[in-house]
RNA sequence: GGCCCGGUGGUCAAGCGGCUAAGACACCGCCCUUUCACGGCGGUAACACGGGUUCGAUUCCCGUCCGGGUCACCA
């Protein structure tokens, strides 16, 4: 029972899920459901100043739409709440009491300018706080609690010696104490900091691997003096090396905002199917022992293993997450690929009647994001005013002096058409080439141009023609001809 | 700046003392083809550098360089 593993997703609701967030959440999942473990959302909302309105429902919702579903949480409970660090907020007050009462911490009655004072005047950008109020003595702390001075409680750091600690993908890291700060404990406003609750909640939620980030791994060793003080058992660490993206000038730094669409929701927005996303960000920073790419989440499950864990840090790619993303599109039946892309087929056809499965079927295998799709069709709606130059194809043998002629013909032929579907249209432009004593193509350029105005298109001339429909078709191929004179 | 971590093609990434150093994306070429795609085939391209250890280093050790992270009453 007590052996059980026990990850935790804690993430602060600042009204976006960053998709190195999103990765964390998705290996927390993988570690604890691989293991046979349990998966734990908690909301971390220490910090009463950046409180977002309504972050805490787009988290649940990424989770929901990215399928790491949790074990408990906020919203279904469990029994370790609650799930929400500002509900426990008097349950962190006693424990760094405890502290103080056993030398490992203590309060500190300096202001905020005093600080600021303290950064500014330091040589050493990395100079912190002065220890100060390390050794008050009773009397004066006293007197200074009686005159109601607003304190913080910080953790005593041991002076000398090195903290070590075991990483399962960093390996053996050591850090000397003395570069360890007095850290704040608990704030002036009562609320503990993150360091500190992060330390209190997952010892009390039972959390036996504690993954993040790894620009934790140095600030480890303040979590593990803690952890000792109240005589813990330290939990696993997992830390993930870190998402970056490629700037401009070619150099490279954490992924954010101006790398591009960097946040779950921005990605779907963008045209990115759920799926896609979590094989890919799961591929960045992890390598299965085979080398498979494709994995659906229950097939992440079955492979997972910390030891393919990468130490370090990956690019976010977007053409390979395009690629990914083409593959998903791929391989959706048709059904499921028409109802994917309908918004976007409302978007360039408005009220337009067309057969939306048919355009889906020429449209499928060759999408790789949602959102191309629109310009792409665009066409069926409105024509676009085209040049006539269009008409001359070397590859197709078409030019101004032959196209006429092929496209009247073409007209003609498929205006004797009795019947208007993909089958007749195909077997009367094949036969006419035939009878014209031509190349498929060139009996074709001419049609899909008239009838597209355009040289690329989803889709053939016969696919086209097909879904146009019989009398916008020869409508266009009318105009095609005046065009042509 | 101190400390911590990392360094295999443009990107992701296998490798864990002996290999012609995988694979994927991207890129290029060819084929297929009624355009574009899809698909198929092929190609360009990498062990940061310098010392060790060893019969032998991409792999182990040290240094250099480069990159990243961290030093908040933010998480």
């Amino acid at each position: 029972m007590s052996s059980k593993v026990r990850t935790r997703f804690a993430p602060s609701p600042t009204g976006f899920m960053h998709v190195g967030n999103l990765r964390t959440a998705l290996y927390e999942y993988l570690i604890a459901k691989s293991l046979g473990g349990d998966f734990v959302l908690r909301i971390e909302d220490t910090d009463q100043e950046r409180k977002v309105e309504g972050a805490v429902d787009i988290i649940y919702n990424t989770m929901k739409l990215a399928g790491l579903k949790h074990d408990e949480g906020p919203d279904v409970g469990g029994e370790y709440g609650p799930y929400v660090q500002s509900e426990r907020k008097n349950m962190y007050l006693p424990y760094a009491e405890q502290l103080i009462e056993n030398g490992k911490a203590y309060r500190c009655f300096c202001t905020k300018e005093r600080l600021d004072g303290l950064r500014a005047n330091a040589d050493d950008p990395g100079a912190g706080y002065d220890r100060h109020c390390r050794n008050l003595s009773q009397e004066e702390i006293e007197q200074k609690l009686a005159d109601n001075v607003p304190f913080v409680i910080r953790q005593k750091m041991p002076l000398e010696g090195s903290t070590t600690f075991e990483d399962a993908v960093y390996g053996t890291i050591t850090v000397e104490n003395s570069e360890l700060q007095d850290q704040i404990l608990i704030k002036a406003d009562g609320f503990p900091t993150y360091n500190f609750a992060n330390v209190i909640d997952d010892h009390t939620m039972n959390i036996t691997h504690v993954v993040r980030g790894s620009e934790y791994l140095s600030s480890t060793p303040k979590y593990n003096l803690l952890y000792e003080s109240f005589g813990w058992k330290i939990p696993t660490y997992v830390h993930l090396p870190l998402i970056m993206g490629k700037n401009d000038d070619g150099s490279i730094s954490k992924l954010s905002k101006r790398h591009g669409a960097t946040s779950f929701e921005d990605l779907v927005n963008a045209g990115f199917l759920p799926e896609a996303i979590i094989n890919y960000i799961a591929l960045l920073g992890w390598a299965p022992k085979d080398n498979r790419e494709m994995f659906t989440l229950s097939e992440l499950v079955e492979n997972f293993s910390i030891d393919g864990i990468s130490k370090s840090p990956a690019v976010f790619d977007y053409d390979k997450l395009e690629w990914f993303n083409g593959e998903y599109i791929k391989a959706m039946t048709v059904e499921q690929f028409a109802q994917a892309a309908d918004p976007y087929f409302s978007k360039a056809l408005g009220d337009k009647n067309l057969d939306r499965v048919k355009l889906a079927s020429i449209l499928q295998q060759r999408t790789t994001k949602l959102t191309d799709i629109p310009e792409k069709i665009a066409f069926f709606a409105q024509q676009p005013d085209y040049d006539k130059e269009l008409f001359v194809n070397k590859k197709s043998k078409t030019n101004l002096e032959n196209a006429p002629s092929l496209l009247k013909a073409g007209t003609e032929a498929l205006e004797a058409l009795t019947e208007w579907n993909h089958d007749s249209i195909h077997d009367c432009l094949i036969e006419l080439a035939v009878k014209l004593g031509v190349k498929n193509g060139t009996a074709m350029w001419p049609v899909r141009i008239a009838a597209s105005g355009m040289t690329v298109t989803p889709g053939g001339a016969v696919e086209i023609l097909d879904i146009l429909g019989r009398e916008e078709s020869l409508a266009r191929l009318h105009k095609g001809l005046e065009k042509l004179g």
